[in-house]
RNA sequence: GCGCCCGUCGUCUAGUCUGGUCCAGGACGCCGCCCUUUCACGGCGGUAACACGGGUUCAAAUCCCGUCGGGCGUGCCA
């Protein structure tokens, strides 16, 4: 009965793509998969000056790395100049809009005062007040002018929010709205390009969108976009609008993107720093979305089925950094392990990390054994480097407990030697081994596994130590537990390592 | 200044439309315990909030008014 769903994610090419777009592009593509409606990629590139392909191809990647594809597009309003033309030639005639000859810094002088004298600095309609012949003679003369749109006097305009819980509406009084321009200045012989709320009216209307759902920044353009609509007599589709992503309180921008190297707004930094694309998604749902079940886990199948704009929150949603840690640590627990090692070894590689000459299989293991302890694909080359490397040093705090009496190092040549003849080099071989050590010591395992952890790993945190023993492999282990046992006797270690 | 929106644990939020089941639920963080060779994972438990003031009502986080606080917009950007 209804029509068939038809969305649209508009970025701007003019830098990269960052989380509050992906979110945006993420609700308009769930909207229209759950719907099984369509979702439209345009990119609003009317700005010639700020446009930029590369940036374009950016945003285009980091969709697809997010999985959301897009049925039609990418349009370019910048292939669509006649369009607009057309819609500009016909409101035009139908005296919907003015030309208006105001220069910039006119506009500026007359927006301070306003200010000034706190009255709402919105376009005092001088240009309207032009005789007929005064204008032409303007225009003829070749005096740069915009276009205006002429909002109605009376009345206002009014947004609803019909999708949300509650149905809430906006009002805007038009008297309040003032004269916006639609084309950036021109001359009869160069007109000047389209601007925005303009471009973006129309094409809404002319690609049959449904909805529009877009963040609540955009709330006051709504109210010109829907004027705009009405004035050409096209359908308004249904907005919807987002709660803002904040940050510290102010909203999430991309010029944040260089505060925190660690927190980066933009979704391929984002992704550089090793962040899952799984995670990624769940978190940016949870952004202004939530399940009524209190479960915050949903994969993206499981979003689509769950998914609502009418469980939208209407409080600015926080960036909640340690969450969007911790999704991103649970996808990387519960990913299929050959996924997660696909990923993790262009991080590995980029940090000069090989396992290229190691049995098959053996990185696998070696990442399983660190990945709860993971909570980024980044943070695996420095936890996996034991695995590669032998410790250059060791923890200072664990040389002062476990390295600290002539008996460690006998311990950890003991150790070695049971290695050495332990057969076969396993697990299931050392640990009755190693735990008879521990006895015949008459000590706790712990105070056995302890300095032997350190030995081979240089930490005192590990996986279990017959797990990393076995993968270090015999003569590494042996080889490190003599080094470590060396280092004690000869007092190195002492001096503070 | 003007317009619009919002205000629940330290943080993210559920609950607000349709007042009672909310002395407020979940998650993250933090703390403790369990598991245990360490760390982590996991399990269990704990911590902690309705911005403030009026009003309506038998009853208010929920409705109304005001105050305060915050955000967004106010572009010849999108």
């Amino acid at each position: 009965m209804s029509k068939p769903v038809r969305v649209r994610f508009a970025p701007s090419p003019t830098g990269f793509l960052h989380v509050g777009g992906a979110r945006t592009a993420l609700f308009n593509w769930l909207w229209a998969r759950k719907n099984s409606g369509t979702f439209i990629l345009r990119v609003e590139d009317t700005d010639v000056e700020r446009s930029t392909e590369a940036s374009t191809e950016q945003i285009l990647d980091s969709l697809r790395w997010l999985g959301l594809d897009w049925d039609e597009g990418p349009y370019y309003q910048s292939q669509r100049m006649e369009l607009y033309r057309e819609r500009l030639d016909q409101l035009c005639a139908e005296g919907k809009i003015y030309p208006a000859f105001e220069t910039k810094e006119e506009l500026d002088r007359m927006r301070e005062q306003a200010m000034a004298e706190k009255r709402n600095p919105i376009y005092n309609r001088a240009a309207l007040r032009l005789s007929p012949t005064e204008v032409e003679e303007r225009m003829k003369s070749g005096q740069a002018f915009v276009w205006r749109f002429k909002v109605p006097d009376e009345g206002h305009t009014v947004v609803p929010e019909t999708l949300m819980s509650g149905e809430s509406e906006c009002r805007f009084e038009n008297a309040a709205i003032g004269d916006f321009i639609v084309t950036r200045p021109g001359t009869l012989d160069k007109p000047g390009g389209p601007l925005y709320n303009f471009v973006c009216a129309v094409d809404d209307a002319d690609m049959g969108i449904t909805h529009v759902i877009r963040g609540a920044d955009h709330l006051s353009n709504t109210a010109k976009q829907i004027l705009l609509l009405e004035a050409m007599v096209r359908e308004v589709p249904v907005y919807t609008h987002l709660p803002l992503i904040t940050r510290g309180g102010k909203k999430m921008s991309k010029r944040d993107e260089d505060a925190d190297p660690r927190y980066p707004v933009s979704v391929s930094a984002r992704r550089d720093l090793g962040y899952l694309r799984e995670a990624t998604v769940n978190f940016l749902a949870l952004l202004g979305w939530s399940h009524p079940s209190g479960e915050e886990i949903f994969p993206l199948d499981e979003l689509i089925r769950e998914f609502g704009l009418e469980r939208l929150g209407k409080a600015n949603a926080n960036f909640d950094e340690d969450k969007y840690l911790h999704q991103n640590g649970w996808y990387m627990r519960n990913l299929p392990a050959e996924e997660i090692v696909r990923r993790a070894i262009p991080f590995l590689e980029a940090a000069g990390l090989s396992a290229a000459d190691r049995p098959e299989g053996w990185l696998a293991e070696v990442i399983g054994l660190e990945i709860e302890r993971c909570r980024l694909l980044s943070e695996f080359p420095e936890a996996l480097a034991y695995f590669f490397q032998a410790p250059e040093s060791y923890e200072p705090k664990g040389v002062r407990k476990f390295f600290g009496s002539p008996e460690a190092a006998e311990l950890l040549d003991q150790t070695a030697g049971i290695l050495e003849a332990a057969e076969p080099f396993a697990g299931e071989a050392l640990e009755p081994e190693l735990r008879r050590l521990a006895e015949e010591r008459q000590l706790g395992f712990g105070k056995v596994a302890q300095p032997i952890r350190l030995a081979v790993t240089g930490r005192t945190a590990s996986p279990g130590l017959f797990d990393v023993l076995r993968l270090l492999g015999r003569e590494e282990s042996v080889r490190r537990l003599r080094t470590a046992a060396e280092a004690i006797r000869s007092g190195v270690l002492a001096a503070g390592n």
